[in-house]
RNA sequence: GCGGGUGUAGCUCAGUGGUAGAGCGUCACGUUGCCAACGUGAAUGUCGUCGGUUCGAAUCCGAUCACCCGCUCCA
């Protein structure tokens, strides 16, 4: 099927280029043929991130919104290894789900641990549990004509990849051969199911059928998901480590040093930015699932009681915080979780929300932003458990002893930069320079550029002075940039690619009248104002 | 992981067996008085990589890597 190209995937084509051309994104290892999963960050990606990191947080935990009745919130930071003794991760579950050999079904793909095979279809497998009443393994009697009738009804709905219900004459034909063939030792339920997923008995001998669909699972395979590699010199089992998948667990480990050394009481957060690191089944879509990426995690501490309230408050405010730094239209949306898709440590909580975005490439559909969830106490348990160390919390005002339970806002850092770039990403066909990236100002990498209209009289001395100026008041947040170069109009369309939001043009005036050029970069709008207000003006379309 | 597509200058692409190209961008100089302006000039490529066929390969064949699209997956 030849792949057509949708408008979605030309406007990311051509982000992908713009980003490449400007500097904001990189394949990675470029010159060596890249490496499938991993990008860099240039000059302007590097700084956006940056600013998108800083801003996250100053709004959660240098200065967090007041709590939901009004009381102050109170978030410290951490900053914890990447690789932490490897038990951490036996404790948090991550080793044991993915160690274990995992089998892939060829009807509908889904994953099933090898070791689980059987119990998961006697307690979880709806067709499975559905078929065993249509007979009596005990007996080895089979009823073919009700079993053709389960085929034809219900499991073609339940199991739709299940041989029997894909050829039920041929499946039935070879158990019935069986059963006929050895009165004496009928077969167990076990060896019924693995019939009634054969379709080919010569061609592929008996199989086992996924639980999902009832297709042919294929042979078990060792699934790593998390990076190994050794700490010392001798690479053996002894020494192996693994790079975090999600930095959350760093502030587990440290949730009890945190506690005793910086009075905070529950409720309080915690809060973390850094890499992680996922052998990702398929890295896709740029930047948005890479195998190195970067998350910003909160984890917030309260009282079983008021996970809820808690769980609705920081849900809210992610939302809202999203919404503050310019995804503020349609393509941002607030999704709960339906009870089928809560991850393990989820089920018992009151819920997991996503902020999700409107991705050029999930459109029509939404693709994860971030995730509130409420992990409940499983992870303070695992770890009390496992480590044996005393994680519960004496509470005074409760005059109680417990795990807290935690809420959960984890955003991704990597995915806000992607999105954040598809948000300002613009054309507008009747400018000269038709792309134009629209970051809301407080992210852009660029805040403001100084020029002088032409590169004499003056004009060049009077740009650095005020570029000086500015830079002196607003380099701490992005970029300044001044260029004497080319002609105006050049030198606009670039900062509209690389999103300053701002431009100021050192004219004649400004040598006669004091007056500079201040040349919006969404609506190309210009108006003069005061060269001694142009630093007041810039904080102003700052917000600082 | 499966299927399809693509890979030539920073970007977009032409070149289909015989000397490596264009537009834009970048840089320099000049000109220039508010939106990629104009003039002149310059730099930039082991044609993704490796192997094969051939007197000769960007071009044909094979493998491999990366990216894109569709399924699938993402505790």
């Amino acid at each position: 099927m030849p792949a057509e190209k949708t408008p979605d995937s030309k406007m990311m084509e051509d982000l992908v280029s713009l980003c490449k051309r400007r500097g904001f994104v990189f394949p990675a290892s470029e010159i060596y043929g890249g490496i499938n999963g991993f990008w860099d960050y240039g000059p302007l990606g590097a700084q956006l991130k940056n600013n998108l990191r800083d801003a996250w947080w100053q709004d959660n935990v240098l200065m967090p919104p007041m709590g939901p009745n009004g009381e102050p919130v109170s978030v410290v930071g951490l900053d914890s290894a990447i690789i932490q003794n490897p038990k951490v991760w036996e404790a948090s579950g991550h080793l044991a789900g993915f160690a274990d050999p995992m089998r892939k079904c060829a009807g509908c793909g889904h994953f099933v641990r090898d070791d689980h095979l059987w119990e998961t279809l006697a307690t979880a497998s709806e067709w499975h549990q559905s078929l065993l009443q249509e007979f009596t393994p005990i007996s080895g009697a089979i009823d073919s004509e009700r079993l053709m009738r389960w085929a034809k009804t219900r499991g073609k709905k339940l199991a739709p990849n299940l041989a029997l219900v894909r050829n039920p004459e041929v499946t039935l034909s070879w158990i019935a051969q069986r059963v006929n063939g050895q009165p004496d030792a009928p077969p167990d339920m076990m060896e019924f199911t693995r019939y009634f997923a054969t379709e080919q008995l010569h061609a592929t001998g008996l199989q086992e059928p996924c639980p999902r669909c009832g297709g042919p699972l294929g042979e078990p395979k060792a699934f790593k998901l998390m990076f190994e590699t050794w700490a010392g010199l001798v690479q053996d089992d002894e020494h192996k480590v693994y790079l975090r998948p999600e930095t959350a667990q760093g502030i587990f480990l440290n949730y009890k040093n945190v506690l005793d050394t910086s009075r905070v009481r529950v409720p309080f957060g915690i809060a973390q930015v850094g890499k992680s690191f996922r052998n990702e089944v398929t890295p896709r879509n740029f930047i948005f699932r890479s195998r190195e990426f970067e998350q910003m995690e909160l984890e917030w501490f309260c009282h079983p009681d008021e996970a809820r309230k808690w769980f609705e408050f920081w849900r809210d405010h992610r939302m809202q915080w999203w919404q503050s730094i310019g995804l503020a239209g349609d393509n941002l949306v607030l999704r709960q979780h339906e009870s089928d898709e809560l991850s393990h440590y989820a089920k018992e909580g009151v819920g997991t929300a996503d902020v999700e975005y409107r991705y050029p490439f999930t459109a029509p559909g939404f693709g994860e932003l971030e995730g509130i969830a409420h992990r409940t106490n499983f992870d303070l348990a695992a770890h009390q458990q496992h480590s044996k160390a005393k994680l519960e919390y004496f509470d005074q005002e409760r005059n109680e002893r417990y795990l807290p339970h935690v809420i959960e806002p984890a955003a991704g850092l990597t995915r806000g930069v992607l999105a954040i770039l598809c948000e300002a990403y613009t054309r507008d066909e009747s400018r000269a320079s038709p792309e134009i990236m629209k970051f809301h100002p407080r992210v852009a990498p660029i805040k403001a550029a100084v020029f002088p209209l032409v590169n004499k009289d003056g004009m060049p001395e009077v740009a650095q002075k005020l570029h000086a100026e500015l830079r002196a008041r607003f380099g701490r947040l992005g970029m300044i940039e001044t260029d004497p170069k080319q002609s105006i109009g050049k030198r606009y369309a670039r900062m509209d690619e690389a999103g300053c939001p701002v431009c100021f043009t050192i004219d004649g005036e400004t040598m006669t009248a004091q007056t500079v050029t201040a040349r919006d970069r969404d609506t190309g709008a210009q108006e003069k104002i005061a060269l001694d207000k142009v630093s007041d003006y810039v904080a102003q379309k700052l917000g600082v």
